[in-house]
RNA sequence: GGGGGCAUAGCUCAGUUGGUUAGAGCGCUCGCUUCACAUGCGAGAGGUCGUAGGUUCGAGUCCCACUGUCCCUACCA
């Protein structure tokens, strides 16, 4: 193959994708005869676009499921889409604006139809992008959380748990967004501190001109004050408990109550009481059968209820209220306050607490065995920490609403009867009523909570609720990956629906990972313009080079940075495999490479495998505990280190020597080095591994199912390698002196050793001559047998001595050996202080403690050896 | 109010159950057109691991307090 000079990804990565797909290679079967392994994609919006998170999760859930695929599992990477109801919709109308159509212009009908209309035009569009990103989904199984089966999940799930008294429908406060005009869950407001006023007032005393004082920070709400509280145990009002308030500007007579809800200390110890717009409220209210006033509409418009108010816009209200309230005297002061105010996590707008009919999952019975799971370690938070905040959650956790006023969604499988009022709960739509048998039946208008369907993605995506062969066999699912700003919202509600419905906790472990943040560190968002796409990365350094940057230095859990030199980091770690590649191909051409078993590996040779196998078990382990960044950068220091930097210098010599069985022997262990570190690489860059893999003499099929490399304590070579080391220290001693005088590098140099280790060093010499430019390697026992001037350098087996007479500056050498000296010494002190440290002695492991007193043998030669160089200079 | 993260080289970050002389990338200095790669090669400089205690033979790593910083969560009107 003729490979180009530079790495150059758009050559091959499309090409590579479609063969990948053509062959079939990304399908998982259910094979009895393999372990299986799920992951499930997070699933994106279905109007969403690639950006950066999902590119992370991607690579992550990619690397976990190639790594496993060639480990010989069924692995299968599940991908699919989310309606996403809310965002949807929203987008939908504004596009309905522009053409000067509201919702209620076209009808649910018309509506429905451009939303899928809309999904069939979008739809694609990120599946497409992430398939620039390498992705090895399973395409066939293509699910999206409206379609068929989803939807038939989410009706079984409802209806079975409406009959266990699970869900229920009825008037609580919940979080109503006026700008989507729907109820939101909890979860889907998000809180900021924003500056605001206390406006305190004054409500007088009926049949008296006594008064009591209540701070609000929504003067609004007061049109539908039904009581003031106060404490029971608060003297300064106990007299006053039960007394009768004229509300202002409405008249209406509201009495003082007493509970313990009021916080005395706080304010003026006098709490308004609004039932219909505060939860507090609608508490005490309930208790005290007090009446619920509801004052403001869907849109943020005051109702009839307010009076003159009618027809206002909250905010518009709130300031004639205040004005009013002044000129009736009944405004005491206005006080700037900063308070927590809640917004819509979707359009933004300000969140209001509005009692409201709405469906809710009753999450007490649902928690406690979700709890449980983690607990009980059925399920494994990584990082570990996630569990204490998945129980924070999960223990204070509030009925969830359910119900959505908008249309985009799975519309509730409830019916009324229009003329008996029966309502029917049904996982099929029912034809009549069963009660009177009238056929006047309505379905509820409302569609549930998006998150509603997403808790069922890891079974509803495989055939649940039927039992199918892909669900007895794929699921429970092994890993769940995702970011941790969706715990709440996704993998908590997947854990006890899982349980709930199933009987099975959905998946093992969950891998979470954090936010990619833009280079100065802040959230990548629309309105900071600030995003990168990702597409637009892979267009300029290759999907593979994105992937890495993701992965590479950075911890499970932990937020990370992007930044376009990350990227050209790693772009040139693509640029140094492919290089070394093509060195390795240029040189094989025409070359017939004997099997490894068939050659005699030389130290070099037994070094390199020895630093490969390692590099095996290190990447093997840290997938295992998905510790990718650790895995990919063992692999970026094991490729660009110890195979470019080192090996392939070190091969050179015999490669363009004339001995052709050594360069033959040579080709075979560069071969197998390569072939197996494209191997454990590709789980990280697919494509560059898998367009060089080919290429590989004698190496057949794609690597993407080619086998993982398993650890061979044989090939491991321990000894040798590390003798081998010695005759790199000597290399790197030539280099450092001829550097320090700044000799040329050019500039060959004689290389006089005094060693114990002659038979080792004498044939590695030639390694010794190319890579630290040395004329003549020659042995002596002293410097006394050179009759030249040397610089000198003690490593750990060796004395290395090069003649720089002319170039060395005595007083400067001097220094350095000083330097050198002044360090090894320090070594001692700290070894020795160790050794003579009884605890140490008594409690290491025998293995440290050996290790250190080999350490202190070899400081304590150096020692002499240096002290040695130095007087004679 | 409750919980959590982070604090290690100029910058961005790794550092796996406590145990070699604390690492990488980028940046910096010096030197190299060495026939795979200047998206490169070689040699360096640079850190008392936020502060103060504690546990231990041994702490960047575990515990406590403090400081700074970011985030999540919560019904104080």
């Amino acid at each position: 193959m003729e490979m180009q000079k530079t790495y150059n990804p758009k050559d091959f990565e499309d090409r590579l994708y479609r063969e990948w797909m053509e062959r079939g290679y990304f399908h998982a079967e259910v094979d009895p005869a393999k372990v299986p392994f799920t992951i499930v994609i997070p699933p994106p919006n279905i109007t969403g676009q690639l950006h950066l998170g999902h590119a992370l999760d991607n690579t992550i859930i990619d690397a976990l499921i190639r790594f496993k695929r060639m480990q010989g599992y069924s692995a299968l990477y599940l991908p699919g889409c989310d309606h996403a109801s809310i965002a949807t919709e929203v987008k939908i109308v504004e596009e309905m604006k522009k053409e000067g159509l509201t919702k209620k212009d076209v009808g649910r009908e018309g509506f429905l139809e451009r939303a899928w209309q809309w999904k069939e035009k979008y739809g694609g569009r990120i599946v497409e992008q992430m398939k620039k990103m390498g992705v090895s989904c399973d395409w066939s199984r293509l699910a999206f959380t409206m379609d068929e089966n989803c939807s038939r999940a989410v009706r079984e799930v409802f209806v079975n748990l409406y009959r266990k008294g699970l869900i229920y429908r009825g008037d609580r406060i919940i979080n109503w967004c006026p700008g989507c005009k729907t109820a939101l869950s909890d979860a889907e407001v998000e809180y900021s501190e924003d500056a605001s006023y206390f406006w305190h007032l004054q409500y007088p005393v009926k049949g008296s001109d006594e008064f009591i004082v209540v701070a609000t920070t929504r003067p609004e709400t007061m049109l539908g004050d039904t009581a003031v509280a106060v404490n029971p145990n608060d003297a300064r009002y106990r007299d006053m408990v039960g007394k009768t308030l004229i509300l202002p500007l409405v008249g209406r007579e509201i009495p003082i109550i007493a509970d313990e809800y009021v916080d005395q200390e706080f304010g003026s110890g006098a709490v308004k009481i609004t039932p219909a717009h505060d939860p507090n409220d609608f508490e005490v209210g309930l208790r005290h059968n007090l009446p619920v006033i509801r004052v403001m509409n869907d849109d943020g418009t005051m109702n009839e209820n307010a009076g003159a108010y009618v027809g206002l816009d909250r905010y518009v209200a709130r300031e004639r209220v205040v004005e009013d309230l002044k000129a009736c005297g009944a405004l005491v002061k206005i006080e700037p306050h900063t308070h927590n105010v809640g917004h819509c996590y979707r359009c933004k707008s300000t969140v209001e607490p509005i009692v409201s009919k709405q469906w809710f999952v009753r999450m007490e019975p649902l928690a406690k065995p979700a709890i449980d799971a983690v607990a009980r370690n059925k399920i494994k938070f990584t990082p570990e920490r996630f569990s204490k905040i998945y129980y924070n959650w999960m223990e204070g956790i509030k009925d969830w609403c359910i119900s959505r006023q908008l249309w985009w969604g799975h519309r509730i499988p409830v019916w009324y009867c229009r003329d008996c009022g029966e309502m029917i709960v049904s996982k099929t739509d029912p034809t009549d009523c069963p009660r009177c048998h009238g056929r006047n039946l309505q379905q509820d208008e409302d569609v549930l909570d998006t998150w509603f369907s997403s808790a069922l993605w890891p079974f509803s995506t495989l055939g649940y609720p039927d039992k199918t062969d892909d669900f007895n066999y794929f699921y429970p699912t092994d890993v769940l990956s995702c970011g941790y700003d969706i715990i709440f919202f996704w993998v908590a509600r997947m854990i006890f629906s899982g349980i709930e419905h199933t009987k099975k906790v959905p998946f093992r472990d969950v891998l979470l990972h954090g936010i990619v943040r833009d280079e100065q560190g802040r959230k990548m968002s629309k309105s900071l313009g600030n995003g990168i796409d990702p597409l637009e990365v892979v267009e300029e350094y290759g999907a593979d080079s994105l992937r890495f940057s993701l992965i590479t230095g950075v911890a499970p859990g932990n937020d990370s940075r992007y930044s376009r030199g990350k990227v050209e980091a790693s772009r040139n770690f693509m640029n140094k495999i492919w290089n070394a590649s093509r060195f390795v191909l240029m040189n094989a051409e025409g070359v017939r490479i004997p099997p490894l078993a068939e050659i005699k590996l030389t130290a070099p040779d037994k070094w390199i495998i020895s630093k490969l196998e390692s590099c095996i078990k290190e990447v093997t382990l840290n997938m295992g505990k998905f510790e990718l960044g650790i895995a990919a950068g063992a692999l970026y220091d094991f490729l660009w280190s110890d195979f470019c930097d080192w090996y392939i210098e070190l091969c050179k010599s015999s490669l363009y020597g004339e001995d052709a069985d050594r360069k033959a022997a040579t080709l075979s262990v560069l071969c197998f080095v390569l072939e197996n570190a494209l191997k454990l690489l590709h789980p990280f860059v697919p494509f560059i591994t898998e367009e060089i893999y080919r290429n590989i003499p004698g190496v057949q099929g794609s690597i993407m199912v080619a086998d993982f490399p398993r650890y061979n304590a044989k090939l491991s070579y321990k000894k040798e390698a590390k003798a081998f080391e010695g005759v790199m220290d000597i290399i790197k001693a030539v280099r450092n002196m001829k550097t320090a005088v700044n000799c040329p590098p050019a500039k060959k140099v004689k290389v006089y050793l005094s060693t114990a280790n002659r038979r080792l060093i004498s044939a590695n010499a030639n390694a010794i001559a190319k890579l630290a430019g040395a004329s003549a390697v020659d042995f002596v026992e002293s410097s006394a047998e050179i009759a030249e001037k040397t610089m000198s350098q003690v490593t750990e087996g060796s004395t290395v001595f090069v003649p720089l007479g002319e170039l060395v500056d005595l007083a400067k050498e001097k220094e350095r050996l000083a330097k050198e000296l002044e360090r090894i010494v320090g070594e001692i002190g700290r070894a020795e202080s160790k050794l003579n440290n009884r605890g140490f002695t008594d409690k290491a492991p025998k293995n440290l403690v050996e290790a250190e007193r080999e350490k202190l043998e070899k400081f304590l030669e150096m020692k002499k050896k240096v002290e040695n160089q130095i007087r004679e200079l």
